[in-house]
DNA sequence: CATGGAAATGAAAATCATTTTCATTTGTGA
DNA sequence: TCACAAATGAAAATGATTTTCATTTCCATG
């Protein structure tokens, strides 16, 4: 396992937190930067696993990486413009824990999210 | 524009209402039905199109369709074994629909997974 | 200072879903 | 029957992502 190129973190944070993998490589190419695609995916990849950002998909299923703030939390994302509330999800929380145990499952994770047209669009 | 192939839909209500293209098209060449694969995705486009089915994104990308009006269920996967539950998710619906209306957003669509370990893994 | 192995890198090829092209077939109304 | 529009599908093109693999960079140790 390869760890992450901090450039790439960077140049994440840079792009104001949301881009895909073929954006921020694209954006450090036009910044002078010497990076190779795969080096890009294989840390956006590794950041992931360390939960240091998160990865959602547009609507034509490109993955588009931004970092993640703080804790656990979803997402209410804009079908029109992208733009992305961080929520919070109690509720979730304690849905995905009874239908768990309801089913027998251990070492539960969840998944969810909510999109939409915000006010704007 | 073409129109959609029946035997599309029918093979999508056959599937349990939750399929990607790719799958509709294997179970239709599995049953002996001649398509090819072009139309399958034409006729799920058409569908999309014309509101009869919706569209989401499985994790990896891959878009899956389903029948709208269906009714609307979650999934709790086995992380070992693949094995899937279906559940009802009313307390997300209603989590989303807080949610939505208290960031402003309209038209309003959710996804949400449990993933965990199975009592026999 | 070697030097040897592990980790990181990246170019090119492979993969895979999806879309496009284009020639052929089918259906339909005149 | 004829002509024309719609539907079909095989094959090629596209585009993101992953894999392969040879090379380079690190780094600890002799």
């Amino acid at each position: 396992m390869s760890r992450s190129n901090p450039r790439v973190l960077s140049t994440l944070e840079r792009a104001g937190g949301f881009a895909s993998a073929q954006e921020v490589y694209r954006l450090m190419q036009r910044e002078g930067e010497s990076i190779g695609l795969t080096t890009v995916y294989r840390s956006l990849q590794s950041l992931v696993n360390d939960k240091i950002v998160d990865v959602l998909r547009r609507e034509d299923g490109e993955a588009i990486y931004r970092l993640c703030g703080e804790a656990h939390h979803h997402h209410l994302v804009c079908k029109g413009c992208g733009d992305t509330v961080e929520i919070e999800g109690g509720a979730i929380e304690k849905w995905a824990k009874v239908m768990a145990e309801e089913h027998g499952f251990r070492e539960v994770g969840h998944t969810a999210e909510i999109f939409g047209l915000c006010s704007k669009c």
